[in-house]
DNA sequence: CGCAAAATATATAGATCAGTCTATCTTTTT
DNA sequence: AAAAAGATAGACTGATCTATATATTTTGCG
């Protein structure tokens, strides 16, 4: 019977990215999914908390893309941390999730409507922010960085921006001139392996 | 008697920034702002039009308040682009804008909640940071670079991602990298300059 | 002062919001 | 097959939403 609460937070998932999260009523999306009202507030105490379980959901999805796309490109660690930029061109392109059109990364669009950093929502945002530094502070490792937490944080500060740029100014060039000051970046910080 | 609009399109500014564009309703606006019902309805023909008119008024102002700042600290045209990192450092500390809080910029937060590239406030957000790139593009030619155009994109690419990081993740050392990144990038690109 | 424009309060419409309740229906278990 | 348990649809609450209508008061200004 969990079939439904996926379907719910499945559905709550894509409504959110494209409508925002206060603009999508709880109608819209058991109407989506086909779904009982009952049931939604069976599984979830409240639309929060399925923004909540919506985000967990798109934190797991999107990593575990990102990283499998990205490790499938190359087994060099440096290698790795620019196909970061390659990843995310793709996904902006619209070639990751193709069901799915590109609106921007669902946390940073969370945080934009939910501003009090002690919000879950918000927390749950800075939470997955925190998993992909983790993983790319550990490339950074691995590829040898003397300051791995700063080139890591760099990195995803590019990546962050790429994001934006592309979702604001309809910019699809936003991804290659990240990783072209990724691959600055790297030379500068790498230049000894 | 603009002065009740003005006060109107102000209160409504931060009561976006603050809340959100969704979830802040007409009564909170009016009441904060002191002013009847049709008194809004007199000057805006909707709530989307009083949306439009805040990020207007924002718009001159982020961009006066920038200009003003990078154009005060130095008359060098290189120093000019570093020193754009220096004010958005001072505006996510908090000291631009005194009597409003960091929260983001309002209009990457106006794009999460405006997903649609041609609704009129996406657009509006779209052409603020195409006048923003106006601005950086003329630096960089009056830094002799090489190409000013891609040179400018990449600058403001770390600006955005500096502000999403400060947002997102309570990063405040987010200015910092992004600077560090941008001399870098200076050094590169201006190397004859 | 007097007039016109502007701003006011209040009532209202008609939707929609999140969330609750109930009565019906389906499924499972005995 | 009967009873118990769980899921369903749909009505409903009370609040809130944007927007409009009306009638009155305040204000700016010659």
């Amino acid at each position: 019977m969990s079939a439904k609460r996926e379907k719910l937070v499945e559905t709550a998932q894509k409504l959110f990215a494209r409508e925002g999260y206060h603009a999508t009523g709880i109608d819209k999306i058991i109407a989506e999914a086909g779904v009982a009202r009952m049931t939604l507030y069976k599984h979830f105490k409240s639309k929060d908390e399925l923004i909540l379980a919506a985000l967990r959901r798109r934190d797991e999805e999107f990593r575990d893309w990102l990283i499998r796309t990205v490790e499938r490109r190359s087994a060099d660690p440096r290698a790795r941390l620019l196909a970061i930029f390659d990843a995310v061109g793709e996904w902006i392109a619209g070639q990751a999730f193709p069901d799915r059109p590109f609106t921007g990364c669902s946390f940073i669009n969370a945080v934009a409507e939910f501003s009090d950093p002690n919000h879950p929502v918000h927390r749950a945002a800075a939470e997955h922010k925190a998993l992909l530094l983790d993983y790319v502070r550990k490339l950074a490792e691995a590829a040898g960085a003397k300051a791995p937490d700063v080139l890591a944080r760099q990195l995803l500060l590019l990546k962050e921006g790429a994001i934006v740029t592309a979702q604001v100014s309809s910019d699809f060039e936003a991804p290659r001139n990240a990783k072209a000051l990724a691959g600055l970046l790297l030379e500068r910080e790498l230049r000894n392996g």
